[in-house]
Formats: structure tokens, sequence, C-alpha cells
DNA sequence: CTAAAGTACAACCAAATGGTTGTACATACG
DNA sequence: CGTATGTACAACCATTTGGTTGTACTTTAG
């Protein structure tokens, strides 16, 4: 199995991202395509660009993908990403379980082992 | 089942704190528990001051508690959080699934349904 | 008691963030 | 063609962020 390894940078971009409301929505309504920025835009209370700035922000860190139809781009949610941060989130639980079980291991030493 | 809900606003600080290298790593380290802030700041290339304030985004964020002994302070992971975290962004992946089980559907009619 | 260690917190600063408005350009529509 | 729509991007601004140093307080160690 390939390990997709990537960088504290993209970490920080991704966990940044997901950490407005704004763009939480937006990558939710994008999970089922065919969105333009301008579709988007209407329901927020900020103005056109500042809807594409959070897009941007969401393009940088891989969350969002942008295809051109016309004059328009549709906006689509890039679920790999976000399965990725869950995965990410994963390994500190796994460091967690592998702390349970050497102290489970402790609790379970023969009391007279206990130093 | 009890579903814990979240505001937003924490939700936010959550992912905001998990948007920085460092304190992604000082959540790691206090995973084990039994580090002290002046513990956890040597093996920073920063003051004490940066990295009391890093725990301290952590700490708003749920993601680590501190509880006293003697003069210092230990700082422990709250794996809980993580794993609500985690499954915040499962929530995603489900939206995500449900679509492709339409999309599947969609697929699947007879094509004289098809308009 | 005195000194050192650990922490808390304020003040300060540069850079990033999240918003705005304005301008320019490409594309669709009548 | 000309006009409206959708987007891109620059310039600007207030606030937040992430770092610093300095000071004060509590607790341990000698």
């Amino acid at each position: 199995m390939v390990v997709h390894t990537i960088s504290d940078e993209q970490v920080d971009l991704l966990f940044h991202a997901l950490a407005d409301a704004t763009r939480r929505d937006i990558v939710r309504r994008a999970i089922d395509g065919e969105h333009s920025v301008s579709e988007l835009a209407t329901g927020y209370a900020m103005s056109f660009a500042a809807v594409q700035k959070h897009v941007a922000v969401l393009e940088r860190a891989g969350l969002v993908t942008k295809t051109r139809r016309g004059r328009e781009r549709l906006v689509r949610t890039d679920i790999a990403t976000i399965n990725h941060a869950s995965r990410l989130l994963d390994q500190f639980e796994e460091l967690w379980r592998v702390r349970a079980n050497t102290m489970s291991e402790i609790l379970a030493q023969d009391p007279g082992e206990v130093t």
C-alpha cells in the first residue's frame, strides 16, 4: 500500500481552510458539484469577491477544484482531501491507542514487578 | 445515542488549532501526558511564551487540558476532541456517499425514464 | 530565608486574514 | 454589433495571529 505523504505546509493549508464556517459550507454545497462561484456567492452576507477568496483558499488546500464551463467556473469538492484530513486525525488516535495499550500492560504487570 | 452537537465557533477553534505544525506536534507529545509547558518548550525554536500561547490555543479548542503539579502545569491531550474532529469530516464523506448513491441510481435508471 | 524554576500575563510588532471597492477582461445574449 | 454576466485581480483597511521581551507571582530547592 502506497502511503501518500503530505508536507506540514499542506496540512496547515488543509486545516486552515476548514477553520471557517463559510468555507465548510462551500465544501458541503460543492459536494454535489455544478455550482458556479456566483451561485455559491448568493446566500452569504458578503461580496462576490469575498466568496471568491474563500474558494481560492479551498483550492490552495486541495479541497475543491474549479472547472470551466463557458464564462463560469464550476466548483467541485475533492472528497479525497477530506478523507485525507480525517485519516490524519486517525493517526493521533492510533498514538493514543498505543499508549492505552502500554498502560494496560503496565496495569497487568505482577505487583511485585512494579518499581 | 446522544449526539454531542458543537457550535460553528467551536469547530473554527478546533480546526484553527490544528492548522499549525508546532501545535500538532504538541498534541502528539501530550498524548502520553506528563509534559510540563517548559518541557514542551524545549525543542522548539521559539520562546517559552510563544509555546505557552500555542498551548493556550489548544486549550481553548478543547484539544488539551492542563493540570497542576506543584509549580508546573502538565499538558495532556483530550483524544475525544480529536475523535470529534475526525467524525466531523466523516460527515462530509457521508454527504458524498449519498450523492454517489444518487448518481448510481440515476445511472441505473431505465434509459426510457431519462428525461 | 534566599535563589532558582515554572508559569502567567501585558505590551509591543510584523505579517497574515478576511473583508471591502474598483477595474479589466472574456463570454453569452438579444 | 453592444450589453449584461461571470470571473480575476489589485488596492486598501481593520483585526487577528504568531512571535518577541519584560515583569510579577508561586513553588521548590538549598
